[in-house]
DNA sequence: AATGAATGAGCCTTCATTCAT
DNA sequence: CATGAATGAAGGCTCATTCAT
């Protein structure tokens, strides 16, 4: 009995899975808002009323679908840096993780943008909303230990935290939107850079 | 007979001017999403159907307002830094005032996110998209030519302005969706901060 | 202009009774709550959305119905008992009125229970609500009137009109519900008795 | 072999009944138009396809409801007036007793409305259907005997309790949409007064 | 007998766009 | 040039009902 249900809750794990891979892969052809229900249903061979077994509304979708995005984001962060030594290098072990991330995986910065700007009132539970969110800051975090680790204040640490991720996240929204062509550049050199001068720049200060 | 098709031309530009003002005014009202070409039409005092007198879609009426904002982002810059005597100095007035006017005008960032991401195929001509990707590179060249100045190469000047630009666009994008309170910082005060560690980092540099 | 003006409303007005009366068609044929907007719009020879241009939603249809059913019903009522000399009389003529017009319109009777028990919330607006409350009220306000001519305080009055009321809803619903062949009885006769009966109570009791 | 028969019907018609209490409890909580096929099951503790073993659609769960109720309400009736002498008294027992219960059970009078007014044509069979009235017939004979064995002919008695149903019935309507608070009269007190009055002509009539 | 996944038909509503006038 | 009525395609969502297991 037990091993029954255990069969059909796997099942439904993998059909819920299914559809959001359907999910996904309609957002990559129409792009997060022109994608609808009947589509998503369709790519997953259901009907539209099949989704509602699994999904309490559109935007519980993509609240699944950034939820795991967000948790393989923290795992690449927390795979990271493994074995390096020095605060500095830990510093640009993380924050290499989270950018090469989204560099690598546009889809999700799409979805992590939608959670960002979009977010319908009613969509997303003030409590998932906040979930999520959380799960981003904990992605960000090990960087601003880095930061404290090389000899910044709380407050410091924090700024220099929310910069870096500033500067980032515009570099990926301009290489995503294919402006980054336009200035003839390469997003994660450039990402590279500012890292170094921003180690050096903390290290000249310390030293 | 010319006079009266001058006197047409100059009737119809400000009737198109009129209708993008209306526009414009239901954006800040209701986002950009959330208008609707009833909704522009109405403010306008028009009816639907006019619209289409002066504009072909209503993707074409983000991309003229688009236009539009890119002019007025462009007298900002002009308008900056007059007086200024160092290179220095005039780098930071020229990116403050491109900063400054998205800073303070989100619905003109709207717009660009909007019209740089979302746009459907048929929406911009490449050829007005083309024209409008000028004009935002025209705004930020003079901050390109203050690093030269300020004695960097061709190269290197184009590559630490397109490090500026994405840093103050993650900078603008945090804090226009309540992000960057998520973090406890001020997007301008960030900015600032950025700038000046550049300067000083190019005066260390060449001097 | 004011006369194209004019003719413009009137099409409009004619367009709008063209779809109260296809919404009361369907009404018949498929009851109040089978009555959907894609059917009324179809009778009335329109596409769905068209509705939407003459009303808000589904709800402000019905209260158009009724609001119009309610101003027949009030004229039924002010147009009876004229040229009456007794107050007895009149309180027939008048309580005749009211009970004639919904045993021979039943589905303006229809409106009336939908109205009175159906009412979703967002639908009827409270204060549309209340007009409509009132608009009833109206109608039963003369036979109050000539209770109280008969020599009924009015707080007695108010009760006797509330009992002559109740009996009347009930007979028109057993008759409407073809319940009252199921008595072998014919409802107006009844409500008459009910009157006659009425009238001499109050007469042996003031005499 | 017969013994199993009887056990599984037995079960059979317990399923059957817990399948009831649970549409019952549905419908307290949510209404008549609010419950579905789901919440009943999922209140019966079954899965949406179970109900269908026992009922051949939604409608025959209501009609079954509404049988049970009248089950109910001819109990409530046949208690009433026990070891009450004069033929008057009994009248107002037997009154009381279905005015009672409906008053005090409005669900049920819900019900009764439901089918007799909004089923569907397939909803419940012809059969059904007359039985149903038969047995709310029943529940309204004790009444019209009351009213024989005060005097009345068959046709005067038949009469006379059609149109005391029809007033009860119209004030449990009013009182049930609360529409009898806007004439800020109480049904019940209504009702007495009414059997009140019928039971002095009736007595004055044949004294 | 019961499950529960899925269907399919339907619901109300929105809106860019067209076109006869 | 402008109107404004109307379309048509789409949107999110609900739910009684079926059926293989």
């Amino acid at each position: 009995m037990q091993a029954k249900q255990q069969r059909q809750q796997a099942m439904n794990d993998s059909r819920r899975a299914l559809m959001l891979d359907a999910a996904r892969s309609v957002f990559d052809r129409l792009g997060i808002e022109g994608a609808s229900i009947r589509e998503i249903a369709k790519q997953a061979g259901y009907t539209p009323g099949a989704i509602y077994s699994y999904f309490d509304n559109k935007e519980a979708i993509y609240g699944a679908l950034l939820a795991e995005s967000l948790e393989r984001l923290n795992a690449a962060v927390d795979a990271a840096g493994d074995g390096v030594m020095s605060a500095g290098d830990l510093l640009e072990a993380k924050a290499n993780a989270w950018f090469g991330f989204y560099a690598a995986n546009p889809r999700d910065l799409d979805l992590g943008f939608y959670l960002v700007q979009g977010v319908r009132p009613r969509g997303l539970t003030a409590e998932l909303n906040e979930q999520l969110n959380d799960r981003l800051h904990e992605a960000l975090k090990p960087c601003e230990a880095a930061l404290q680790a090389m000899g910044l204040g709380a407050e410091a640490a924090l700024r220099e935290n929310t910069a870096l991720f500033a500067h980032g996240v515009g570099l990926l929204l301009l290489q995503h939107t294919g402006r980054i062509r336009m200035f003839g550049q390469d997003a994660m050199m450039l990402f590279e850079a500012y890292l170094i001068s921003l180690v050096e720049r903390l290290q000249t200060r310390s030293g």
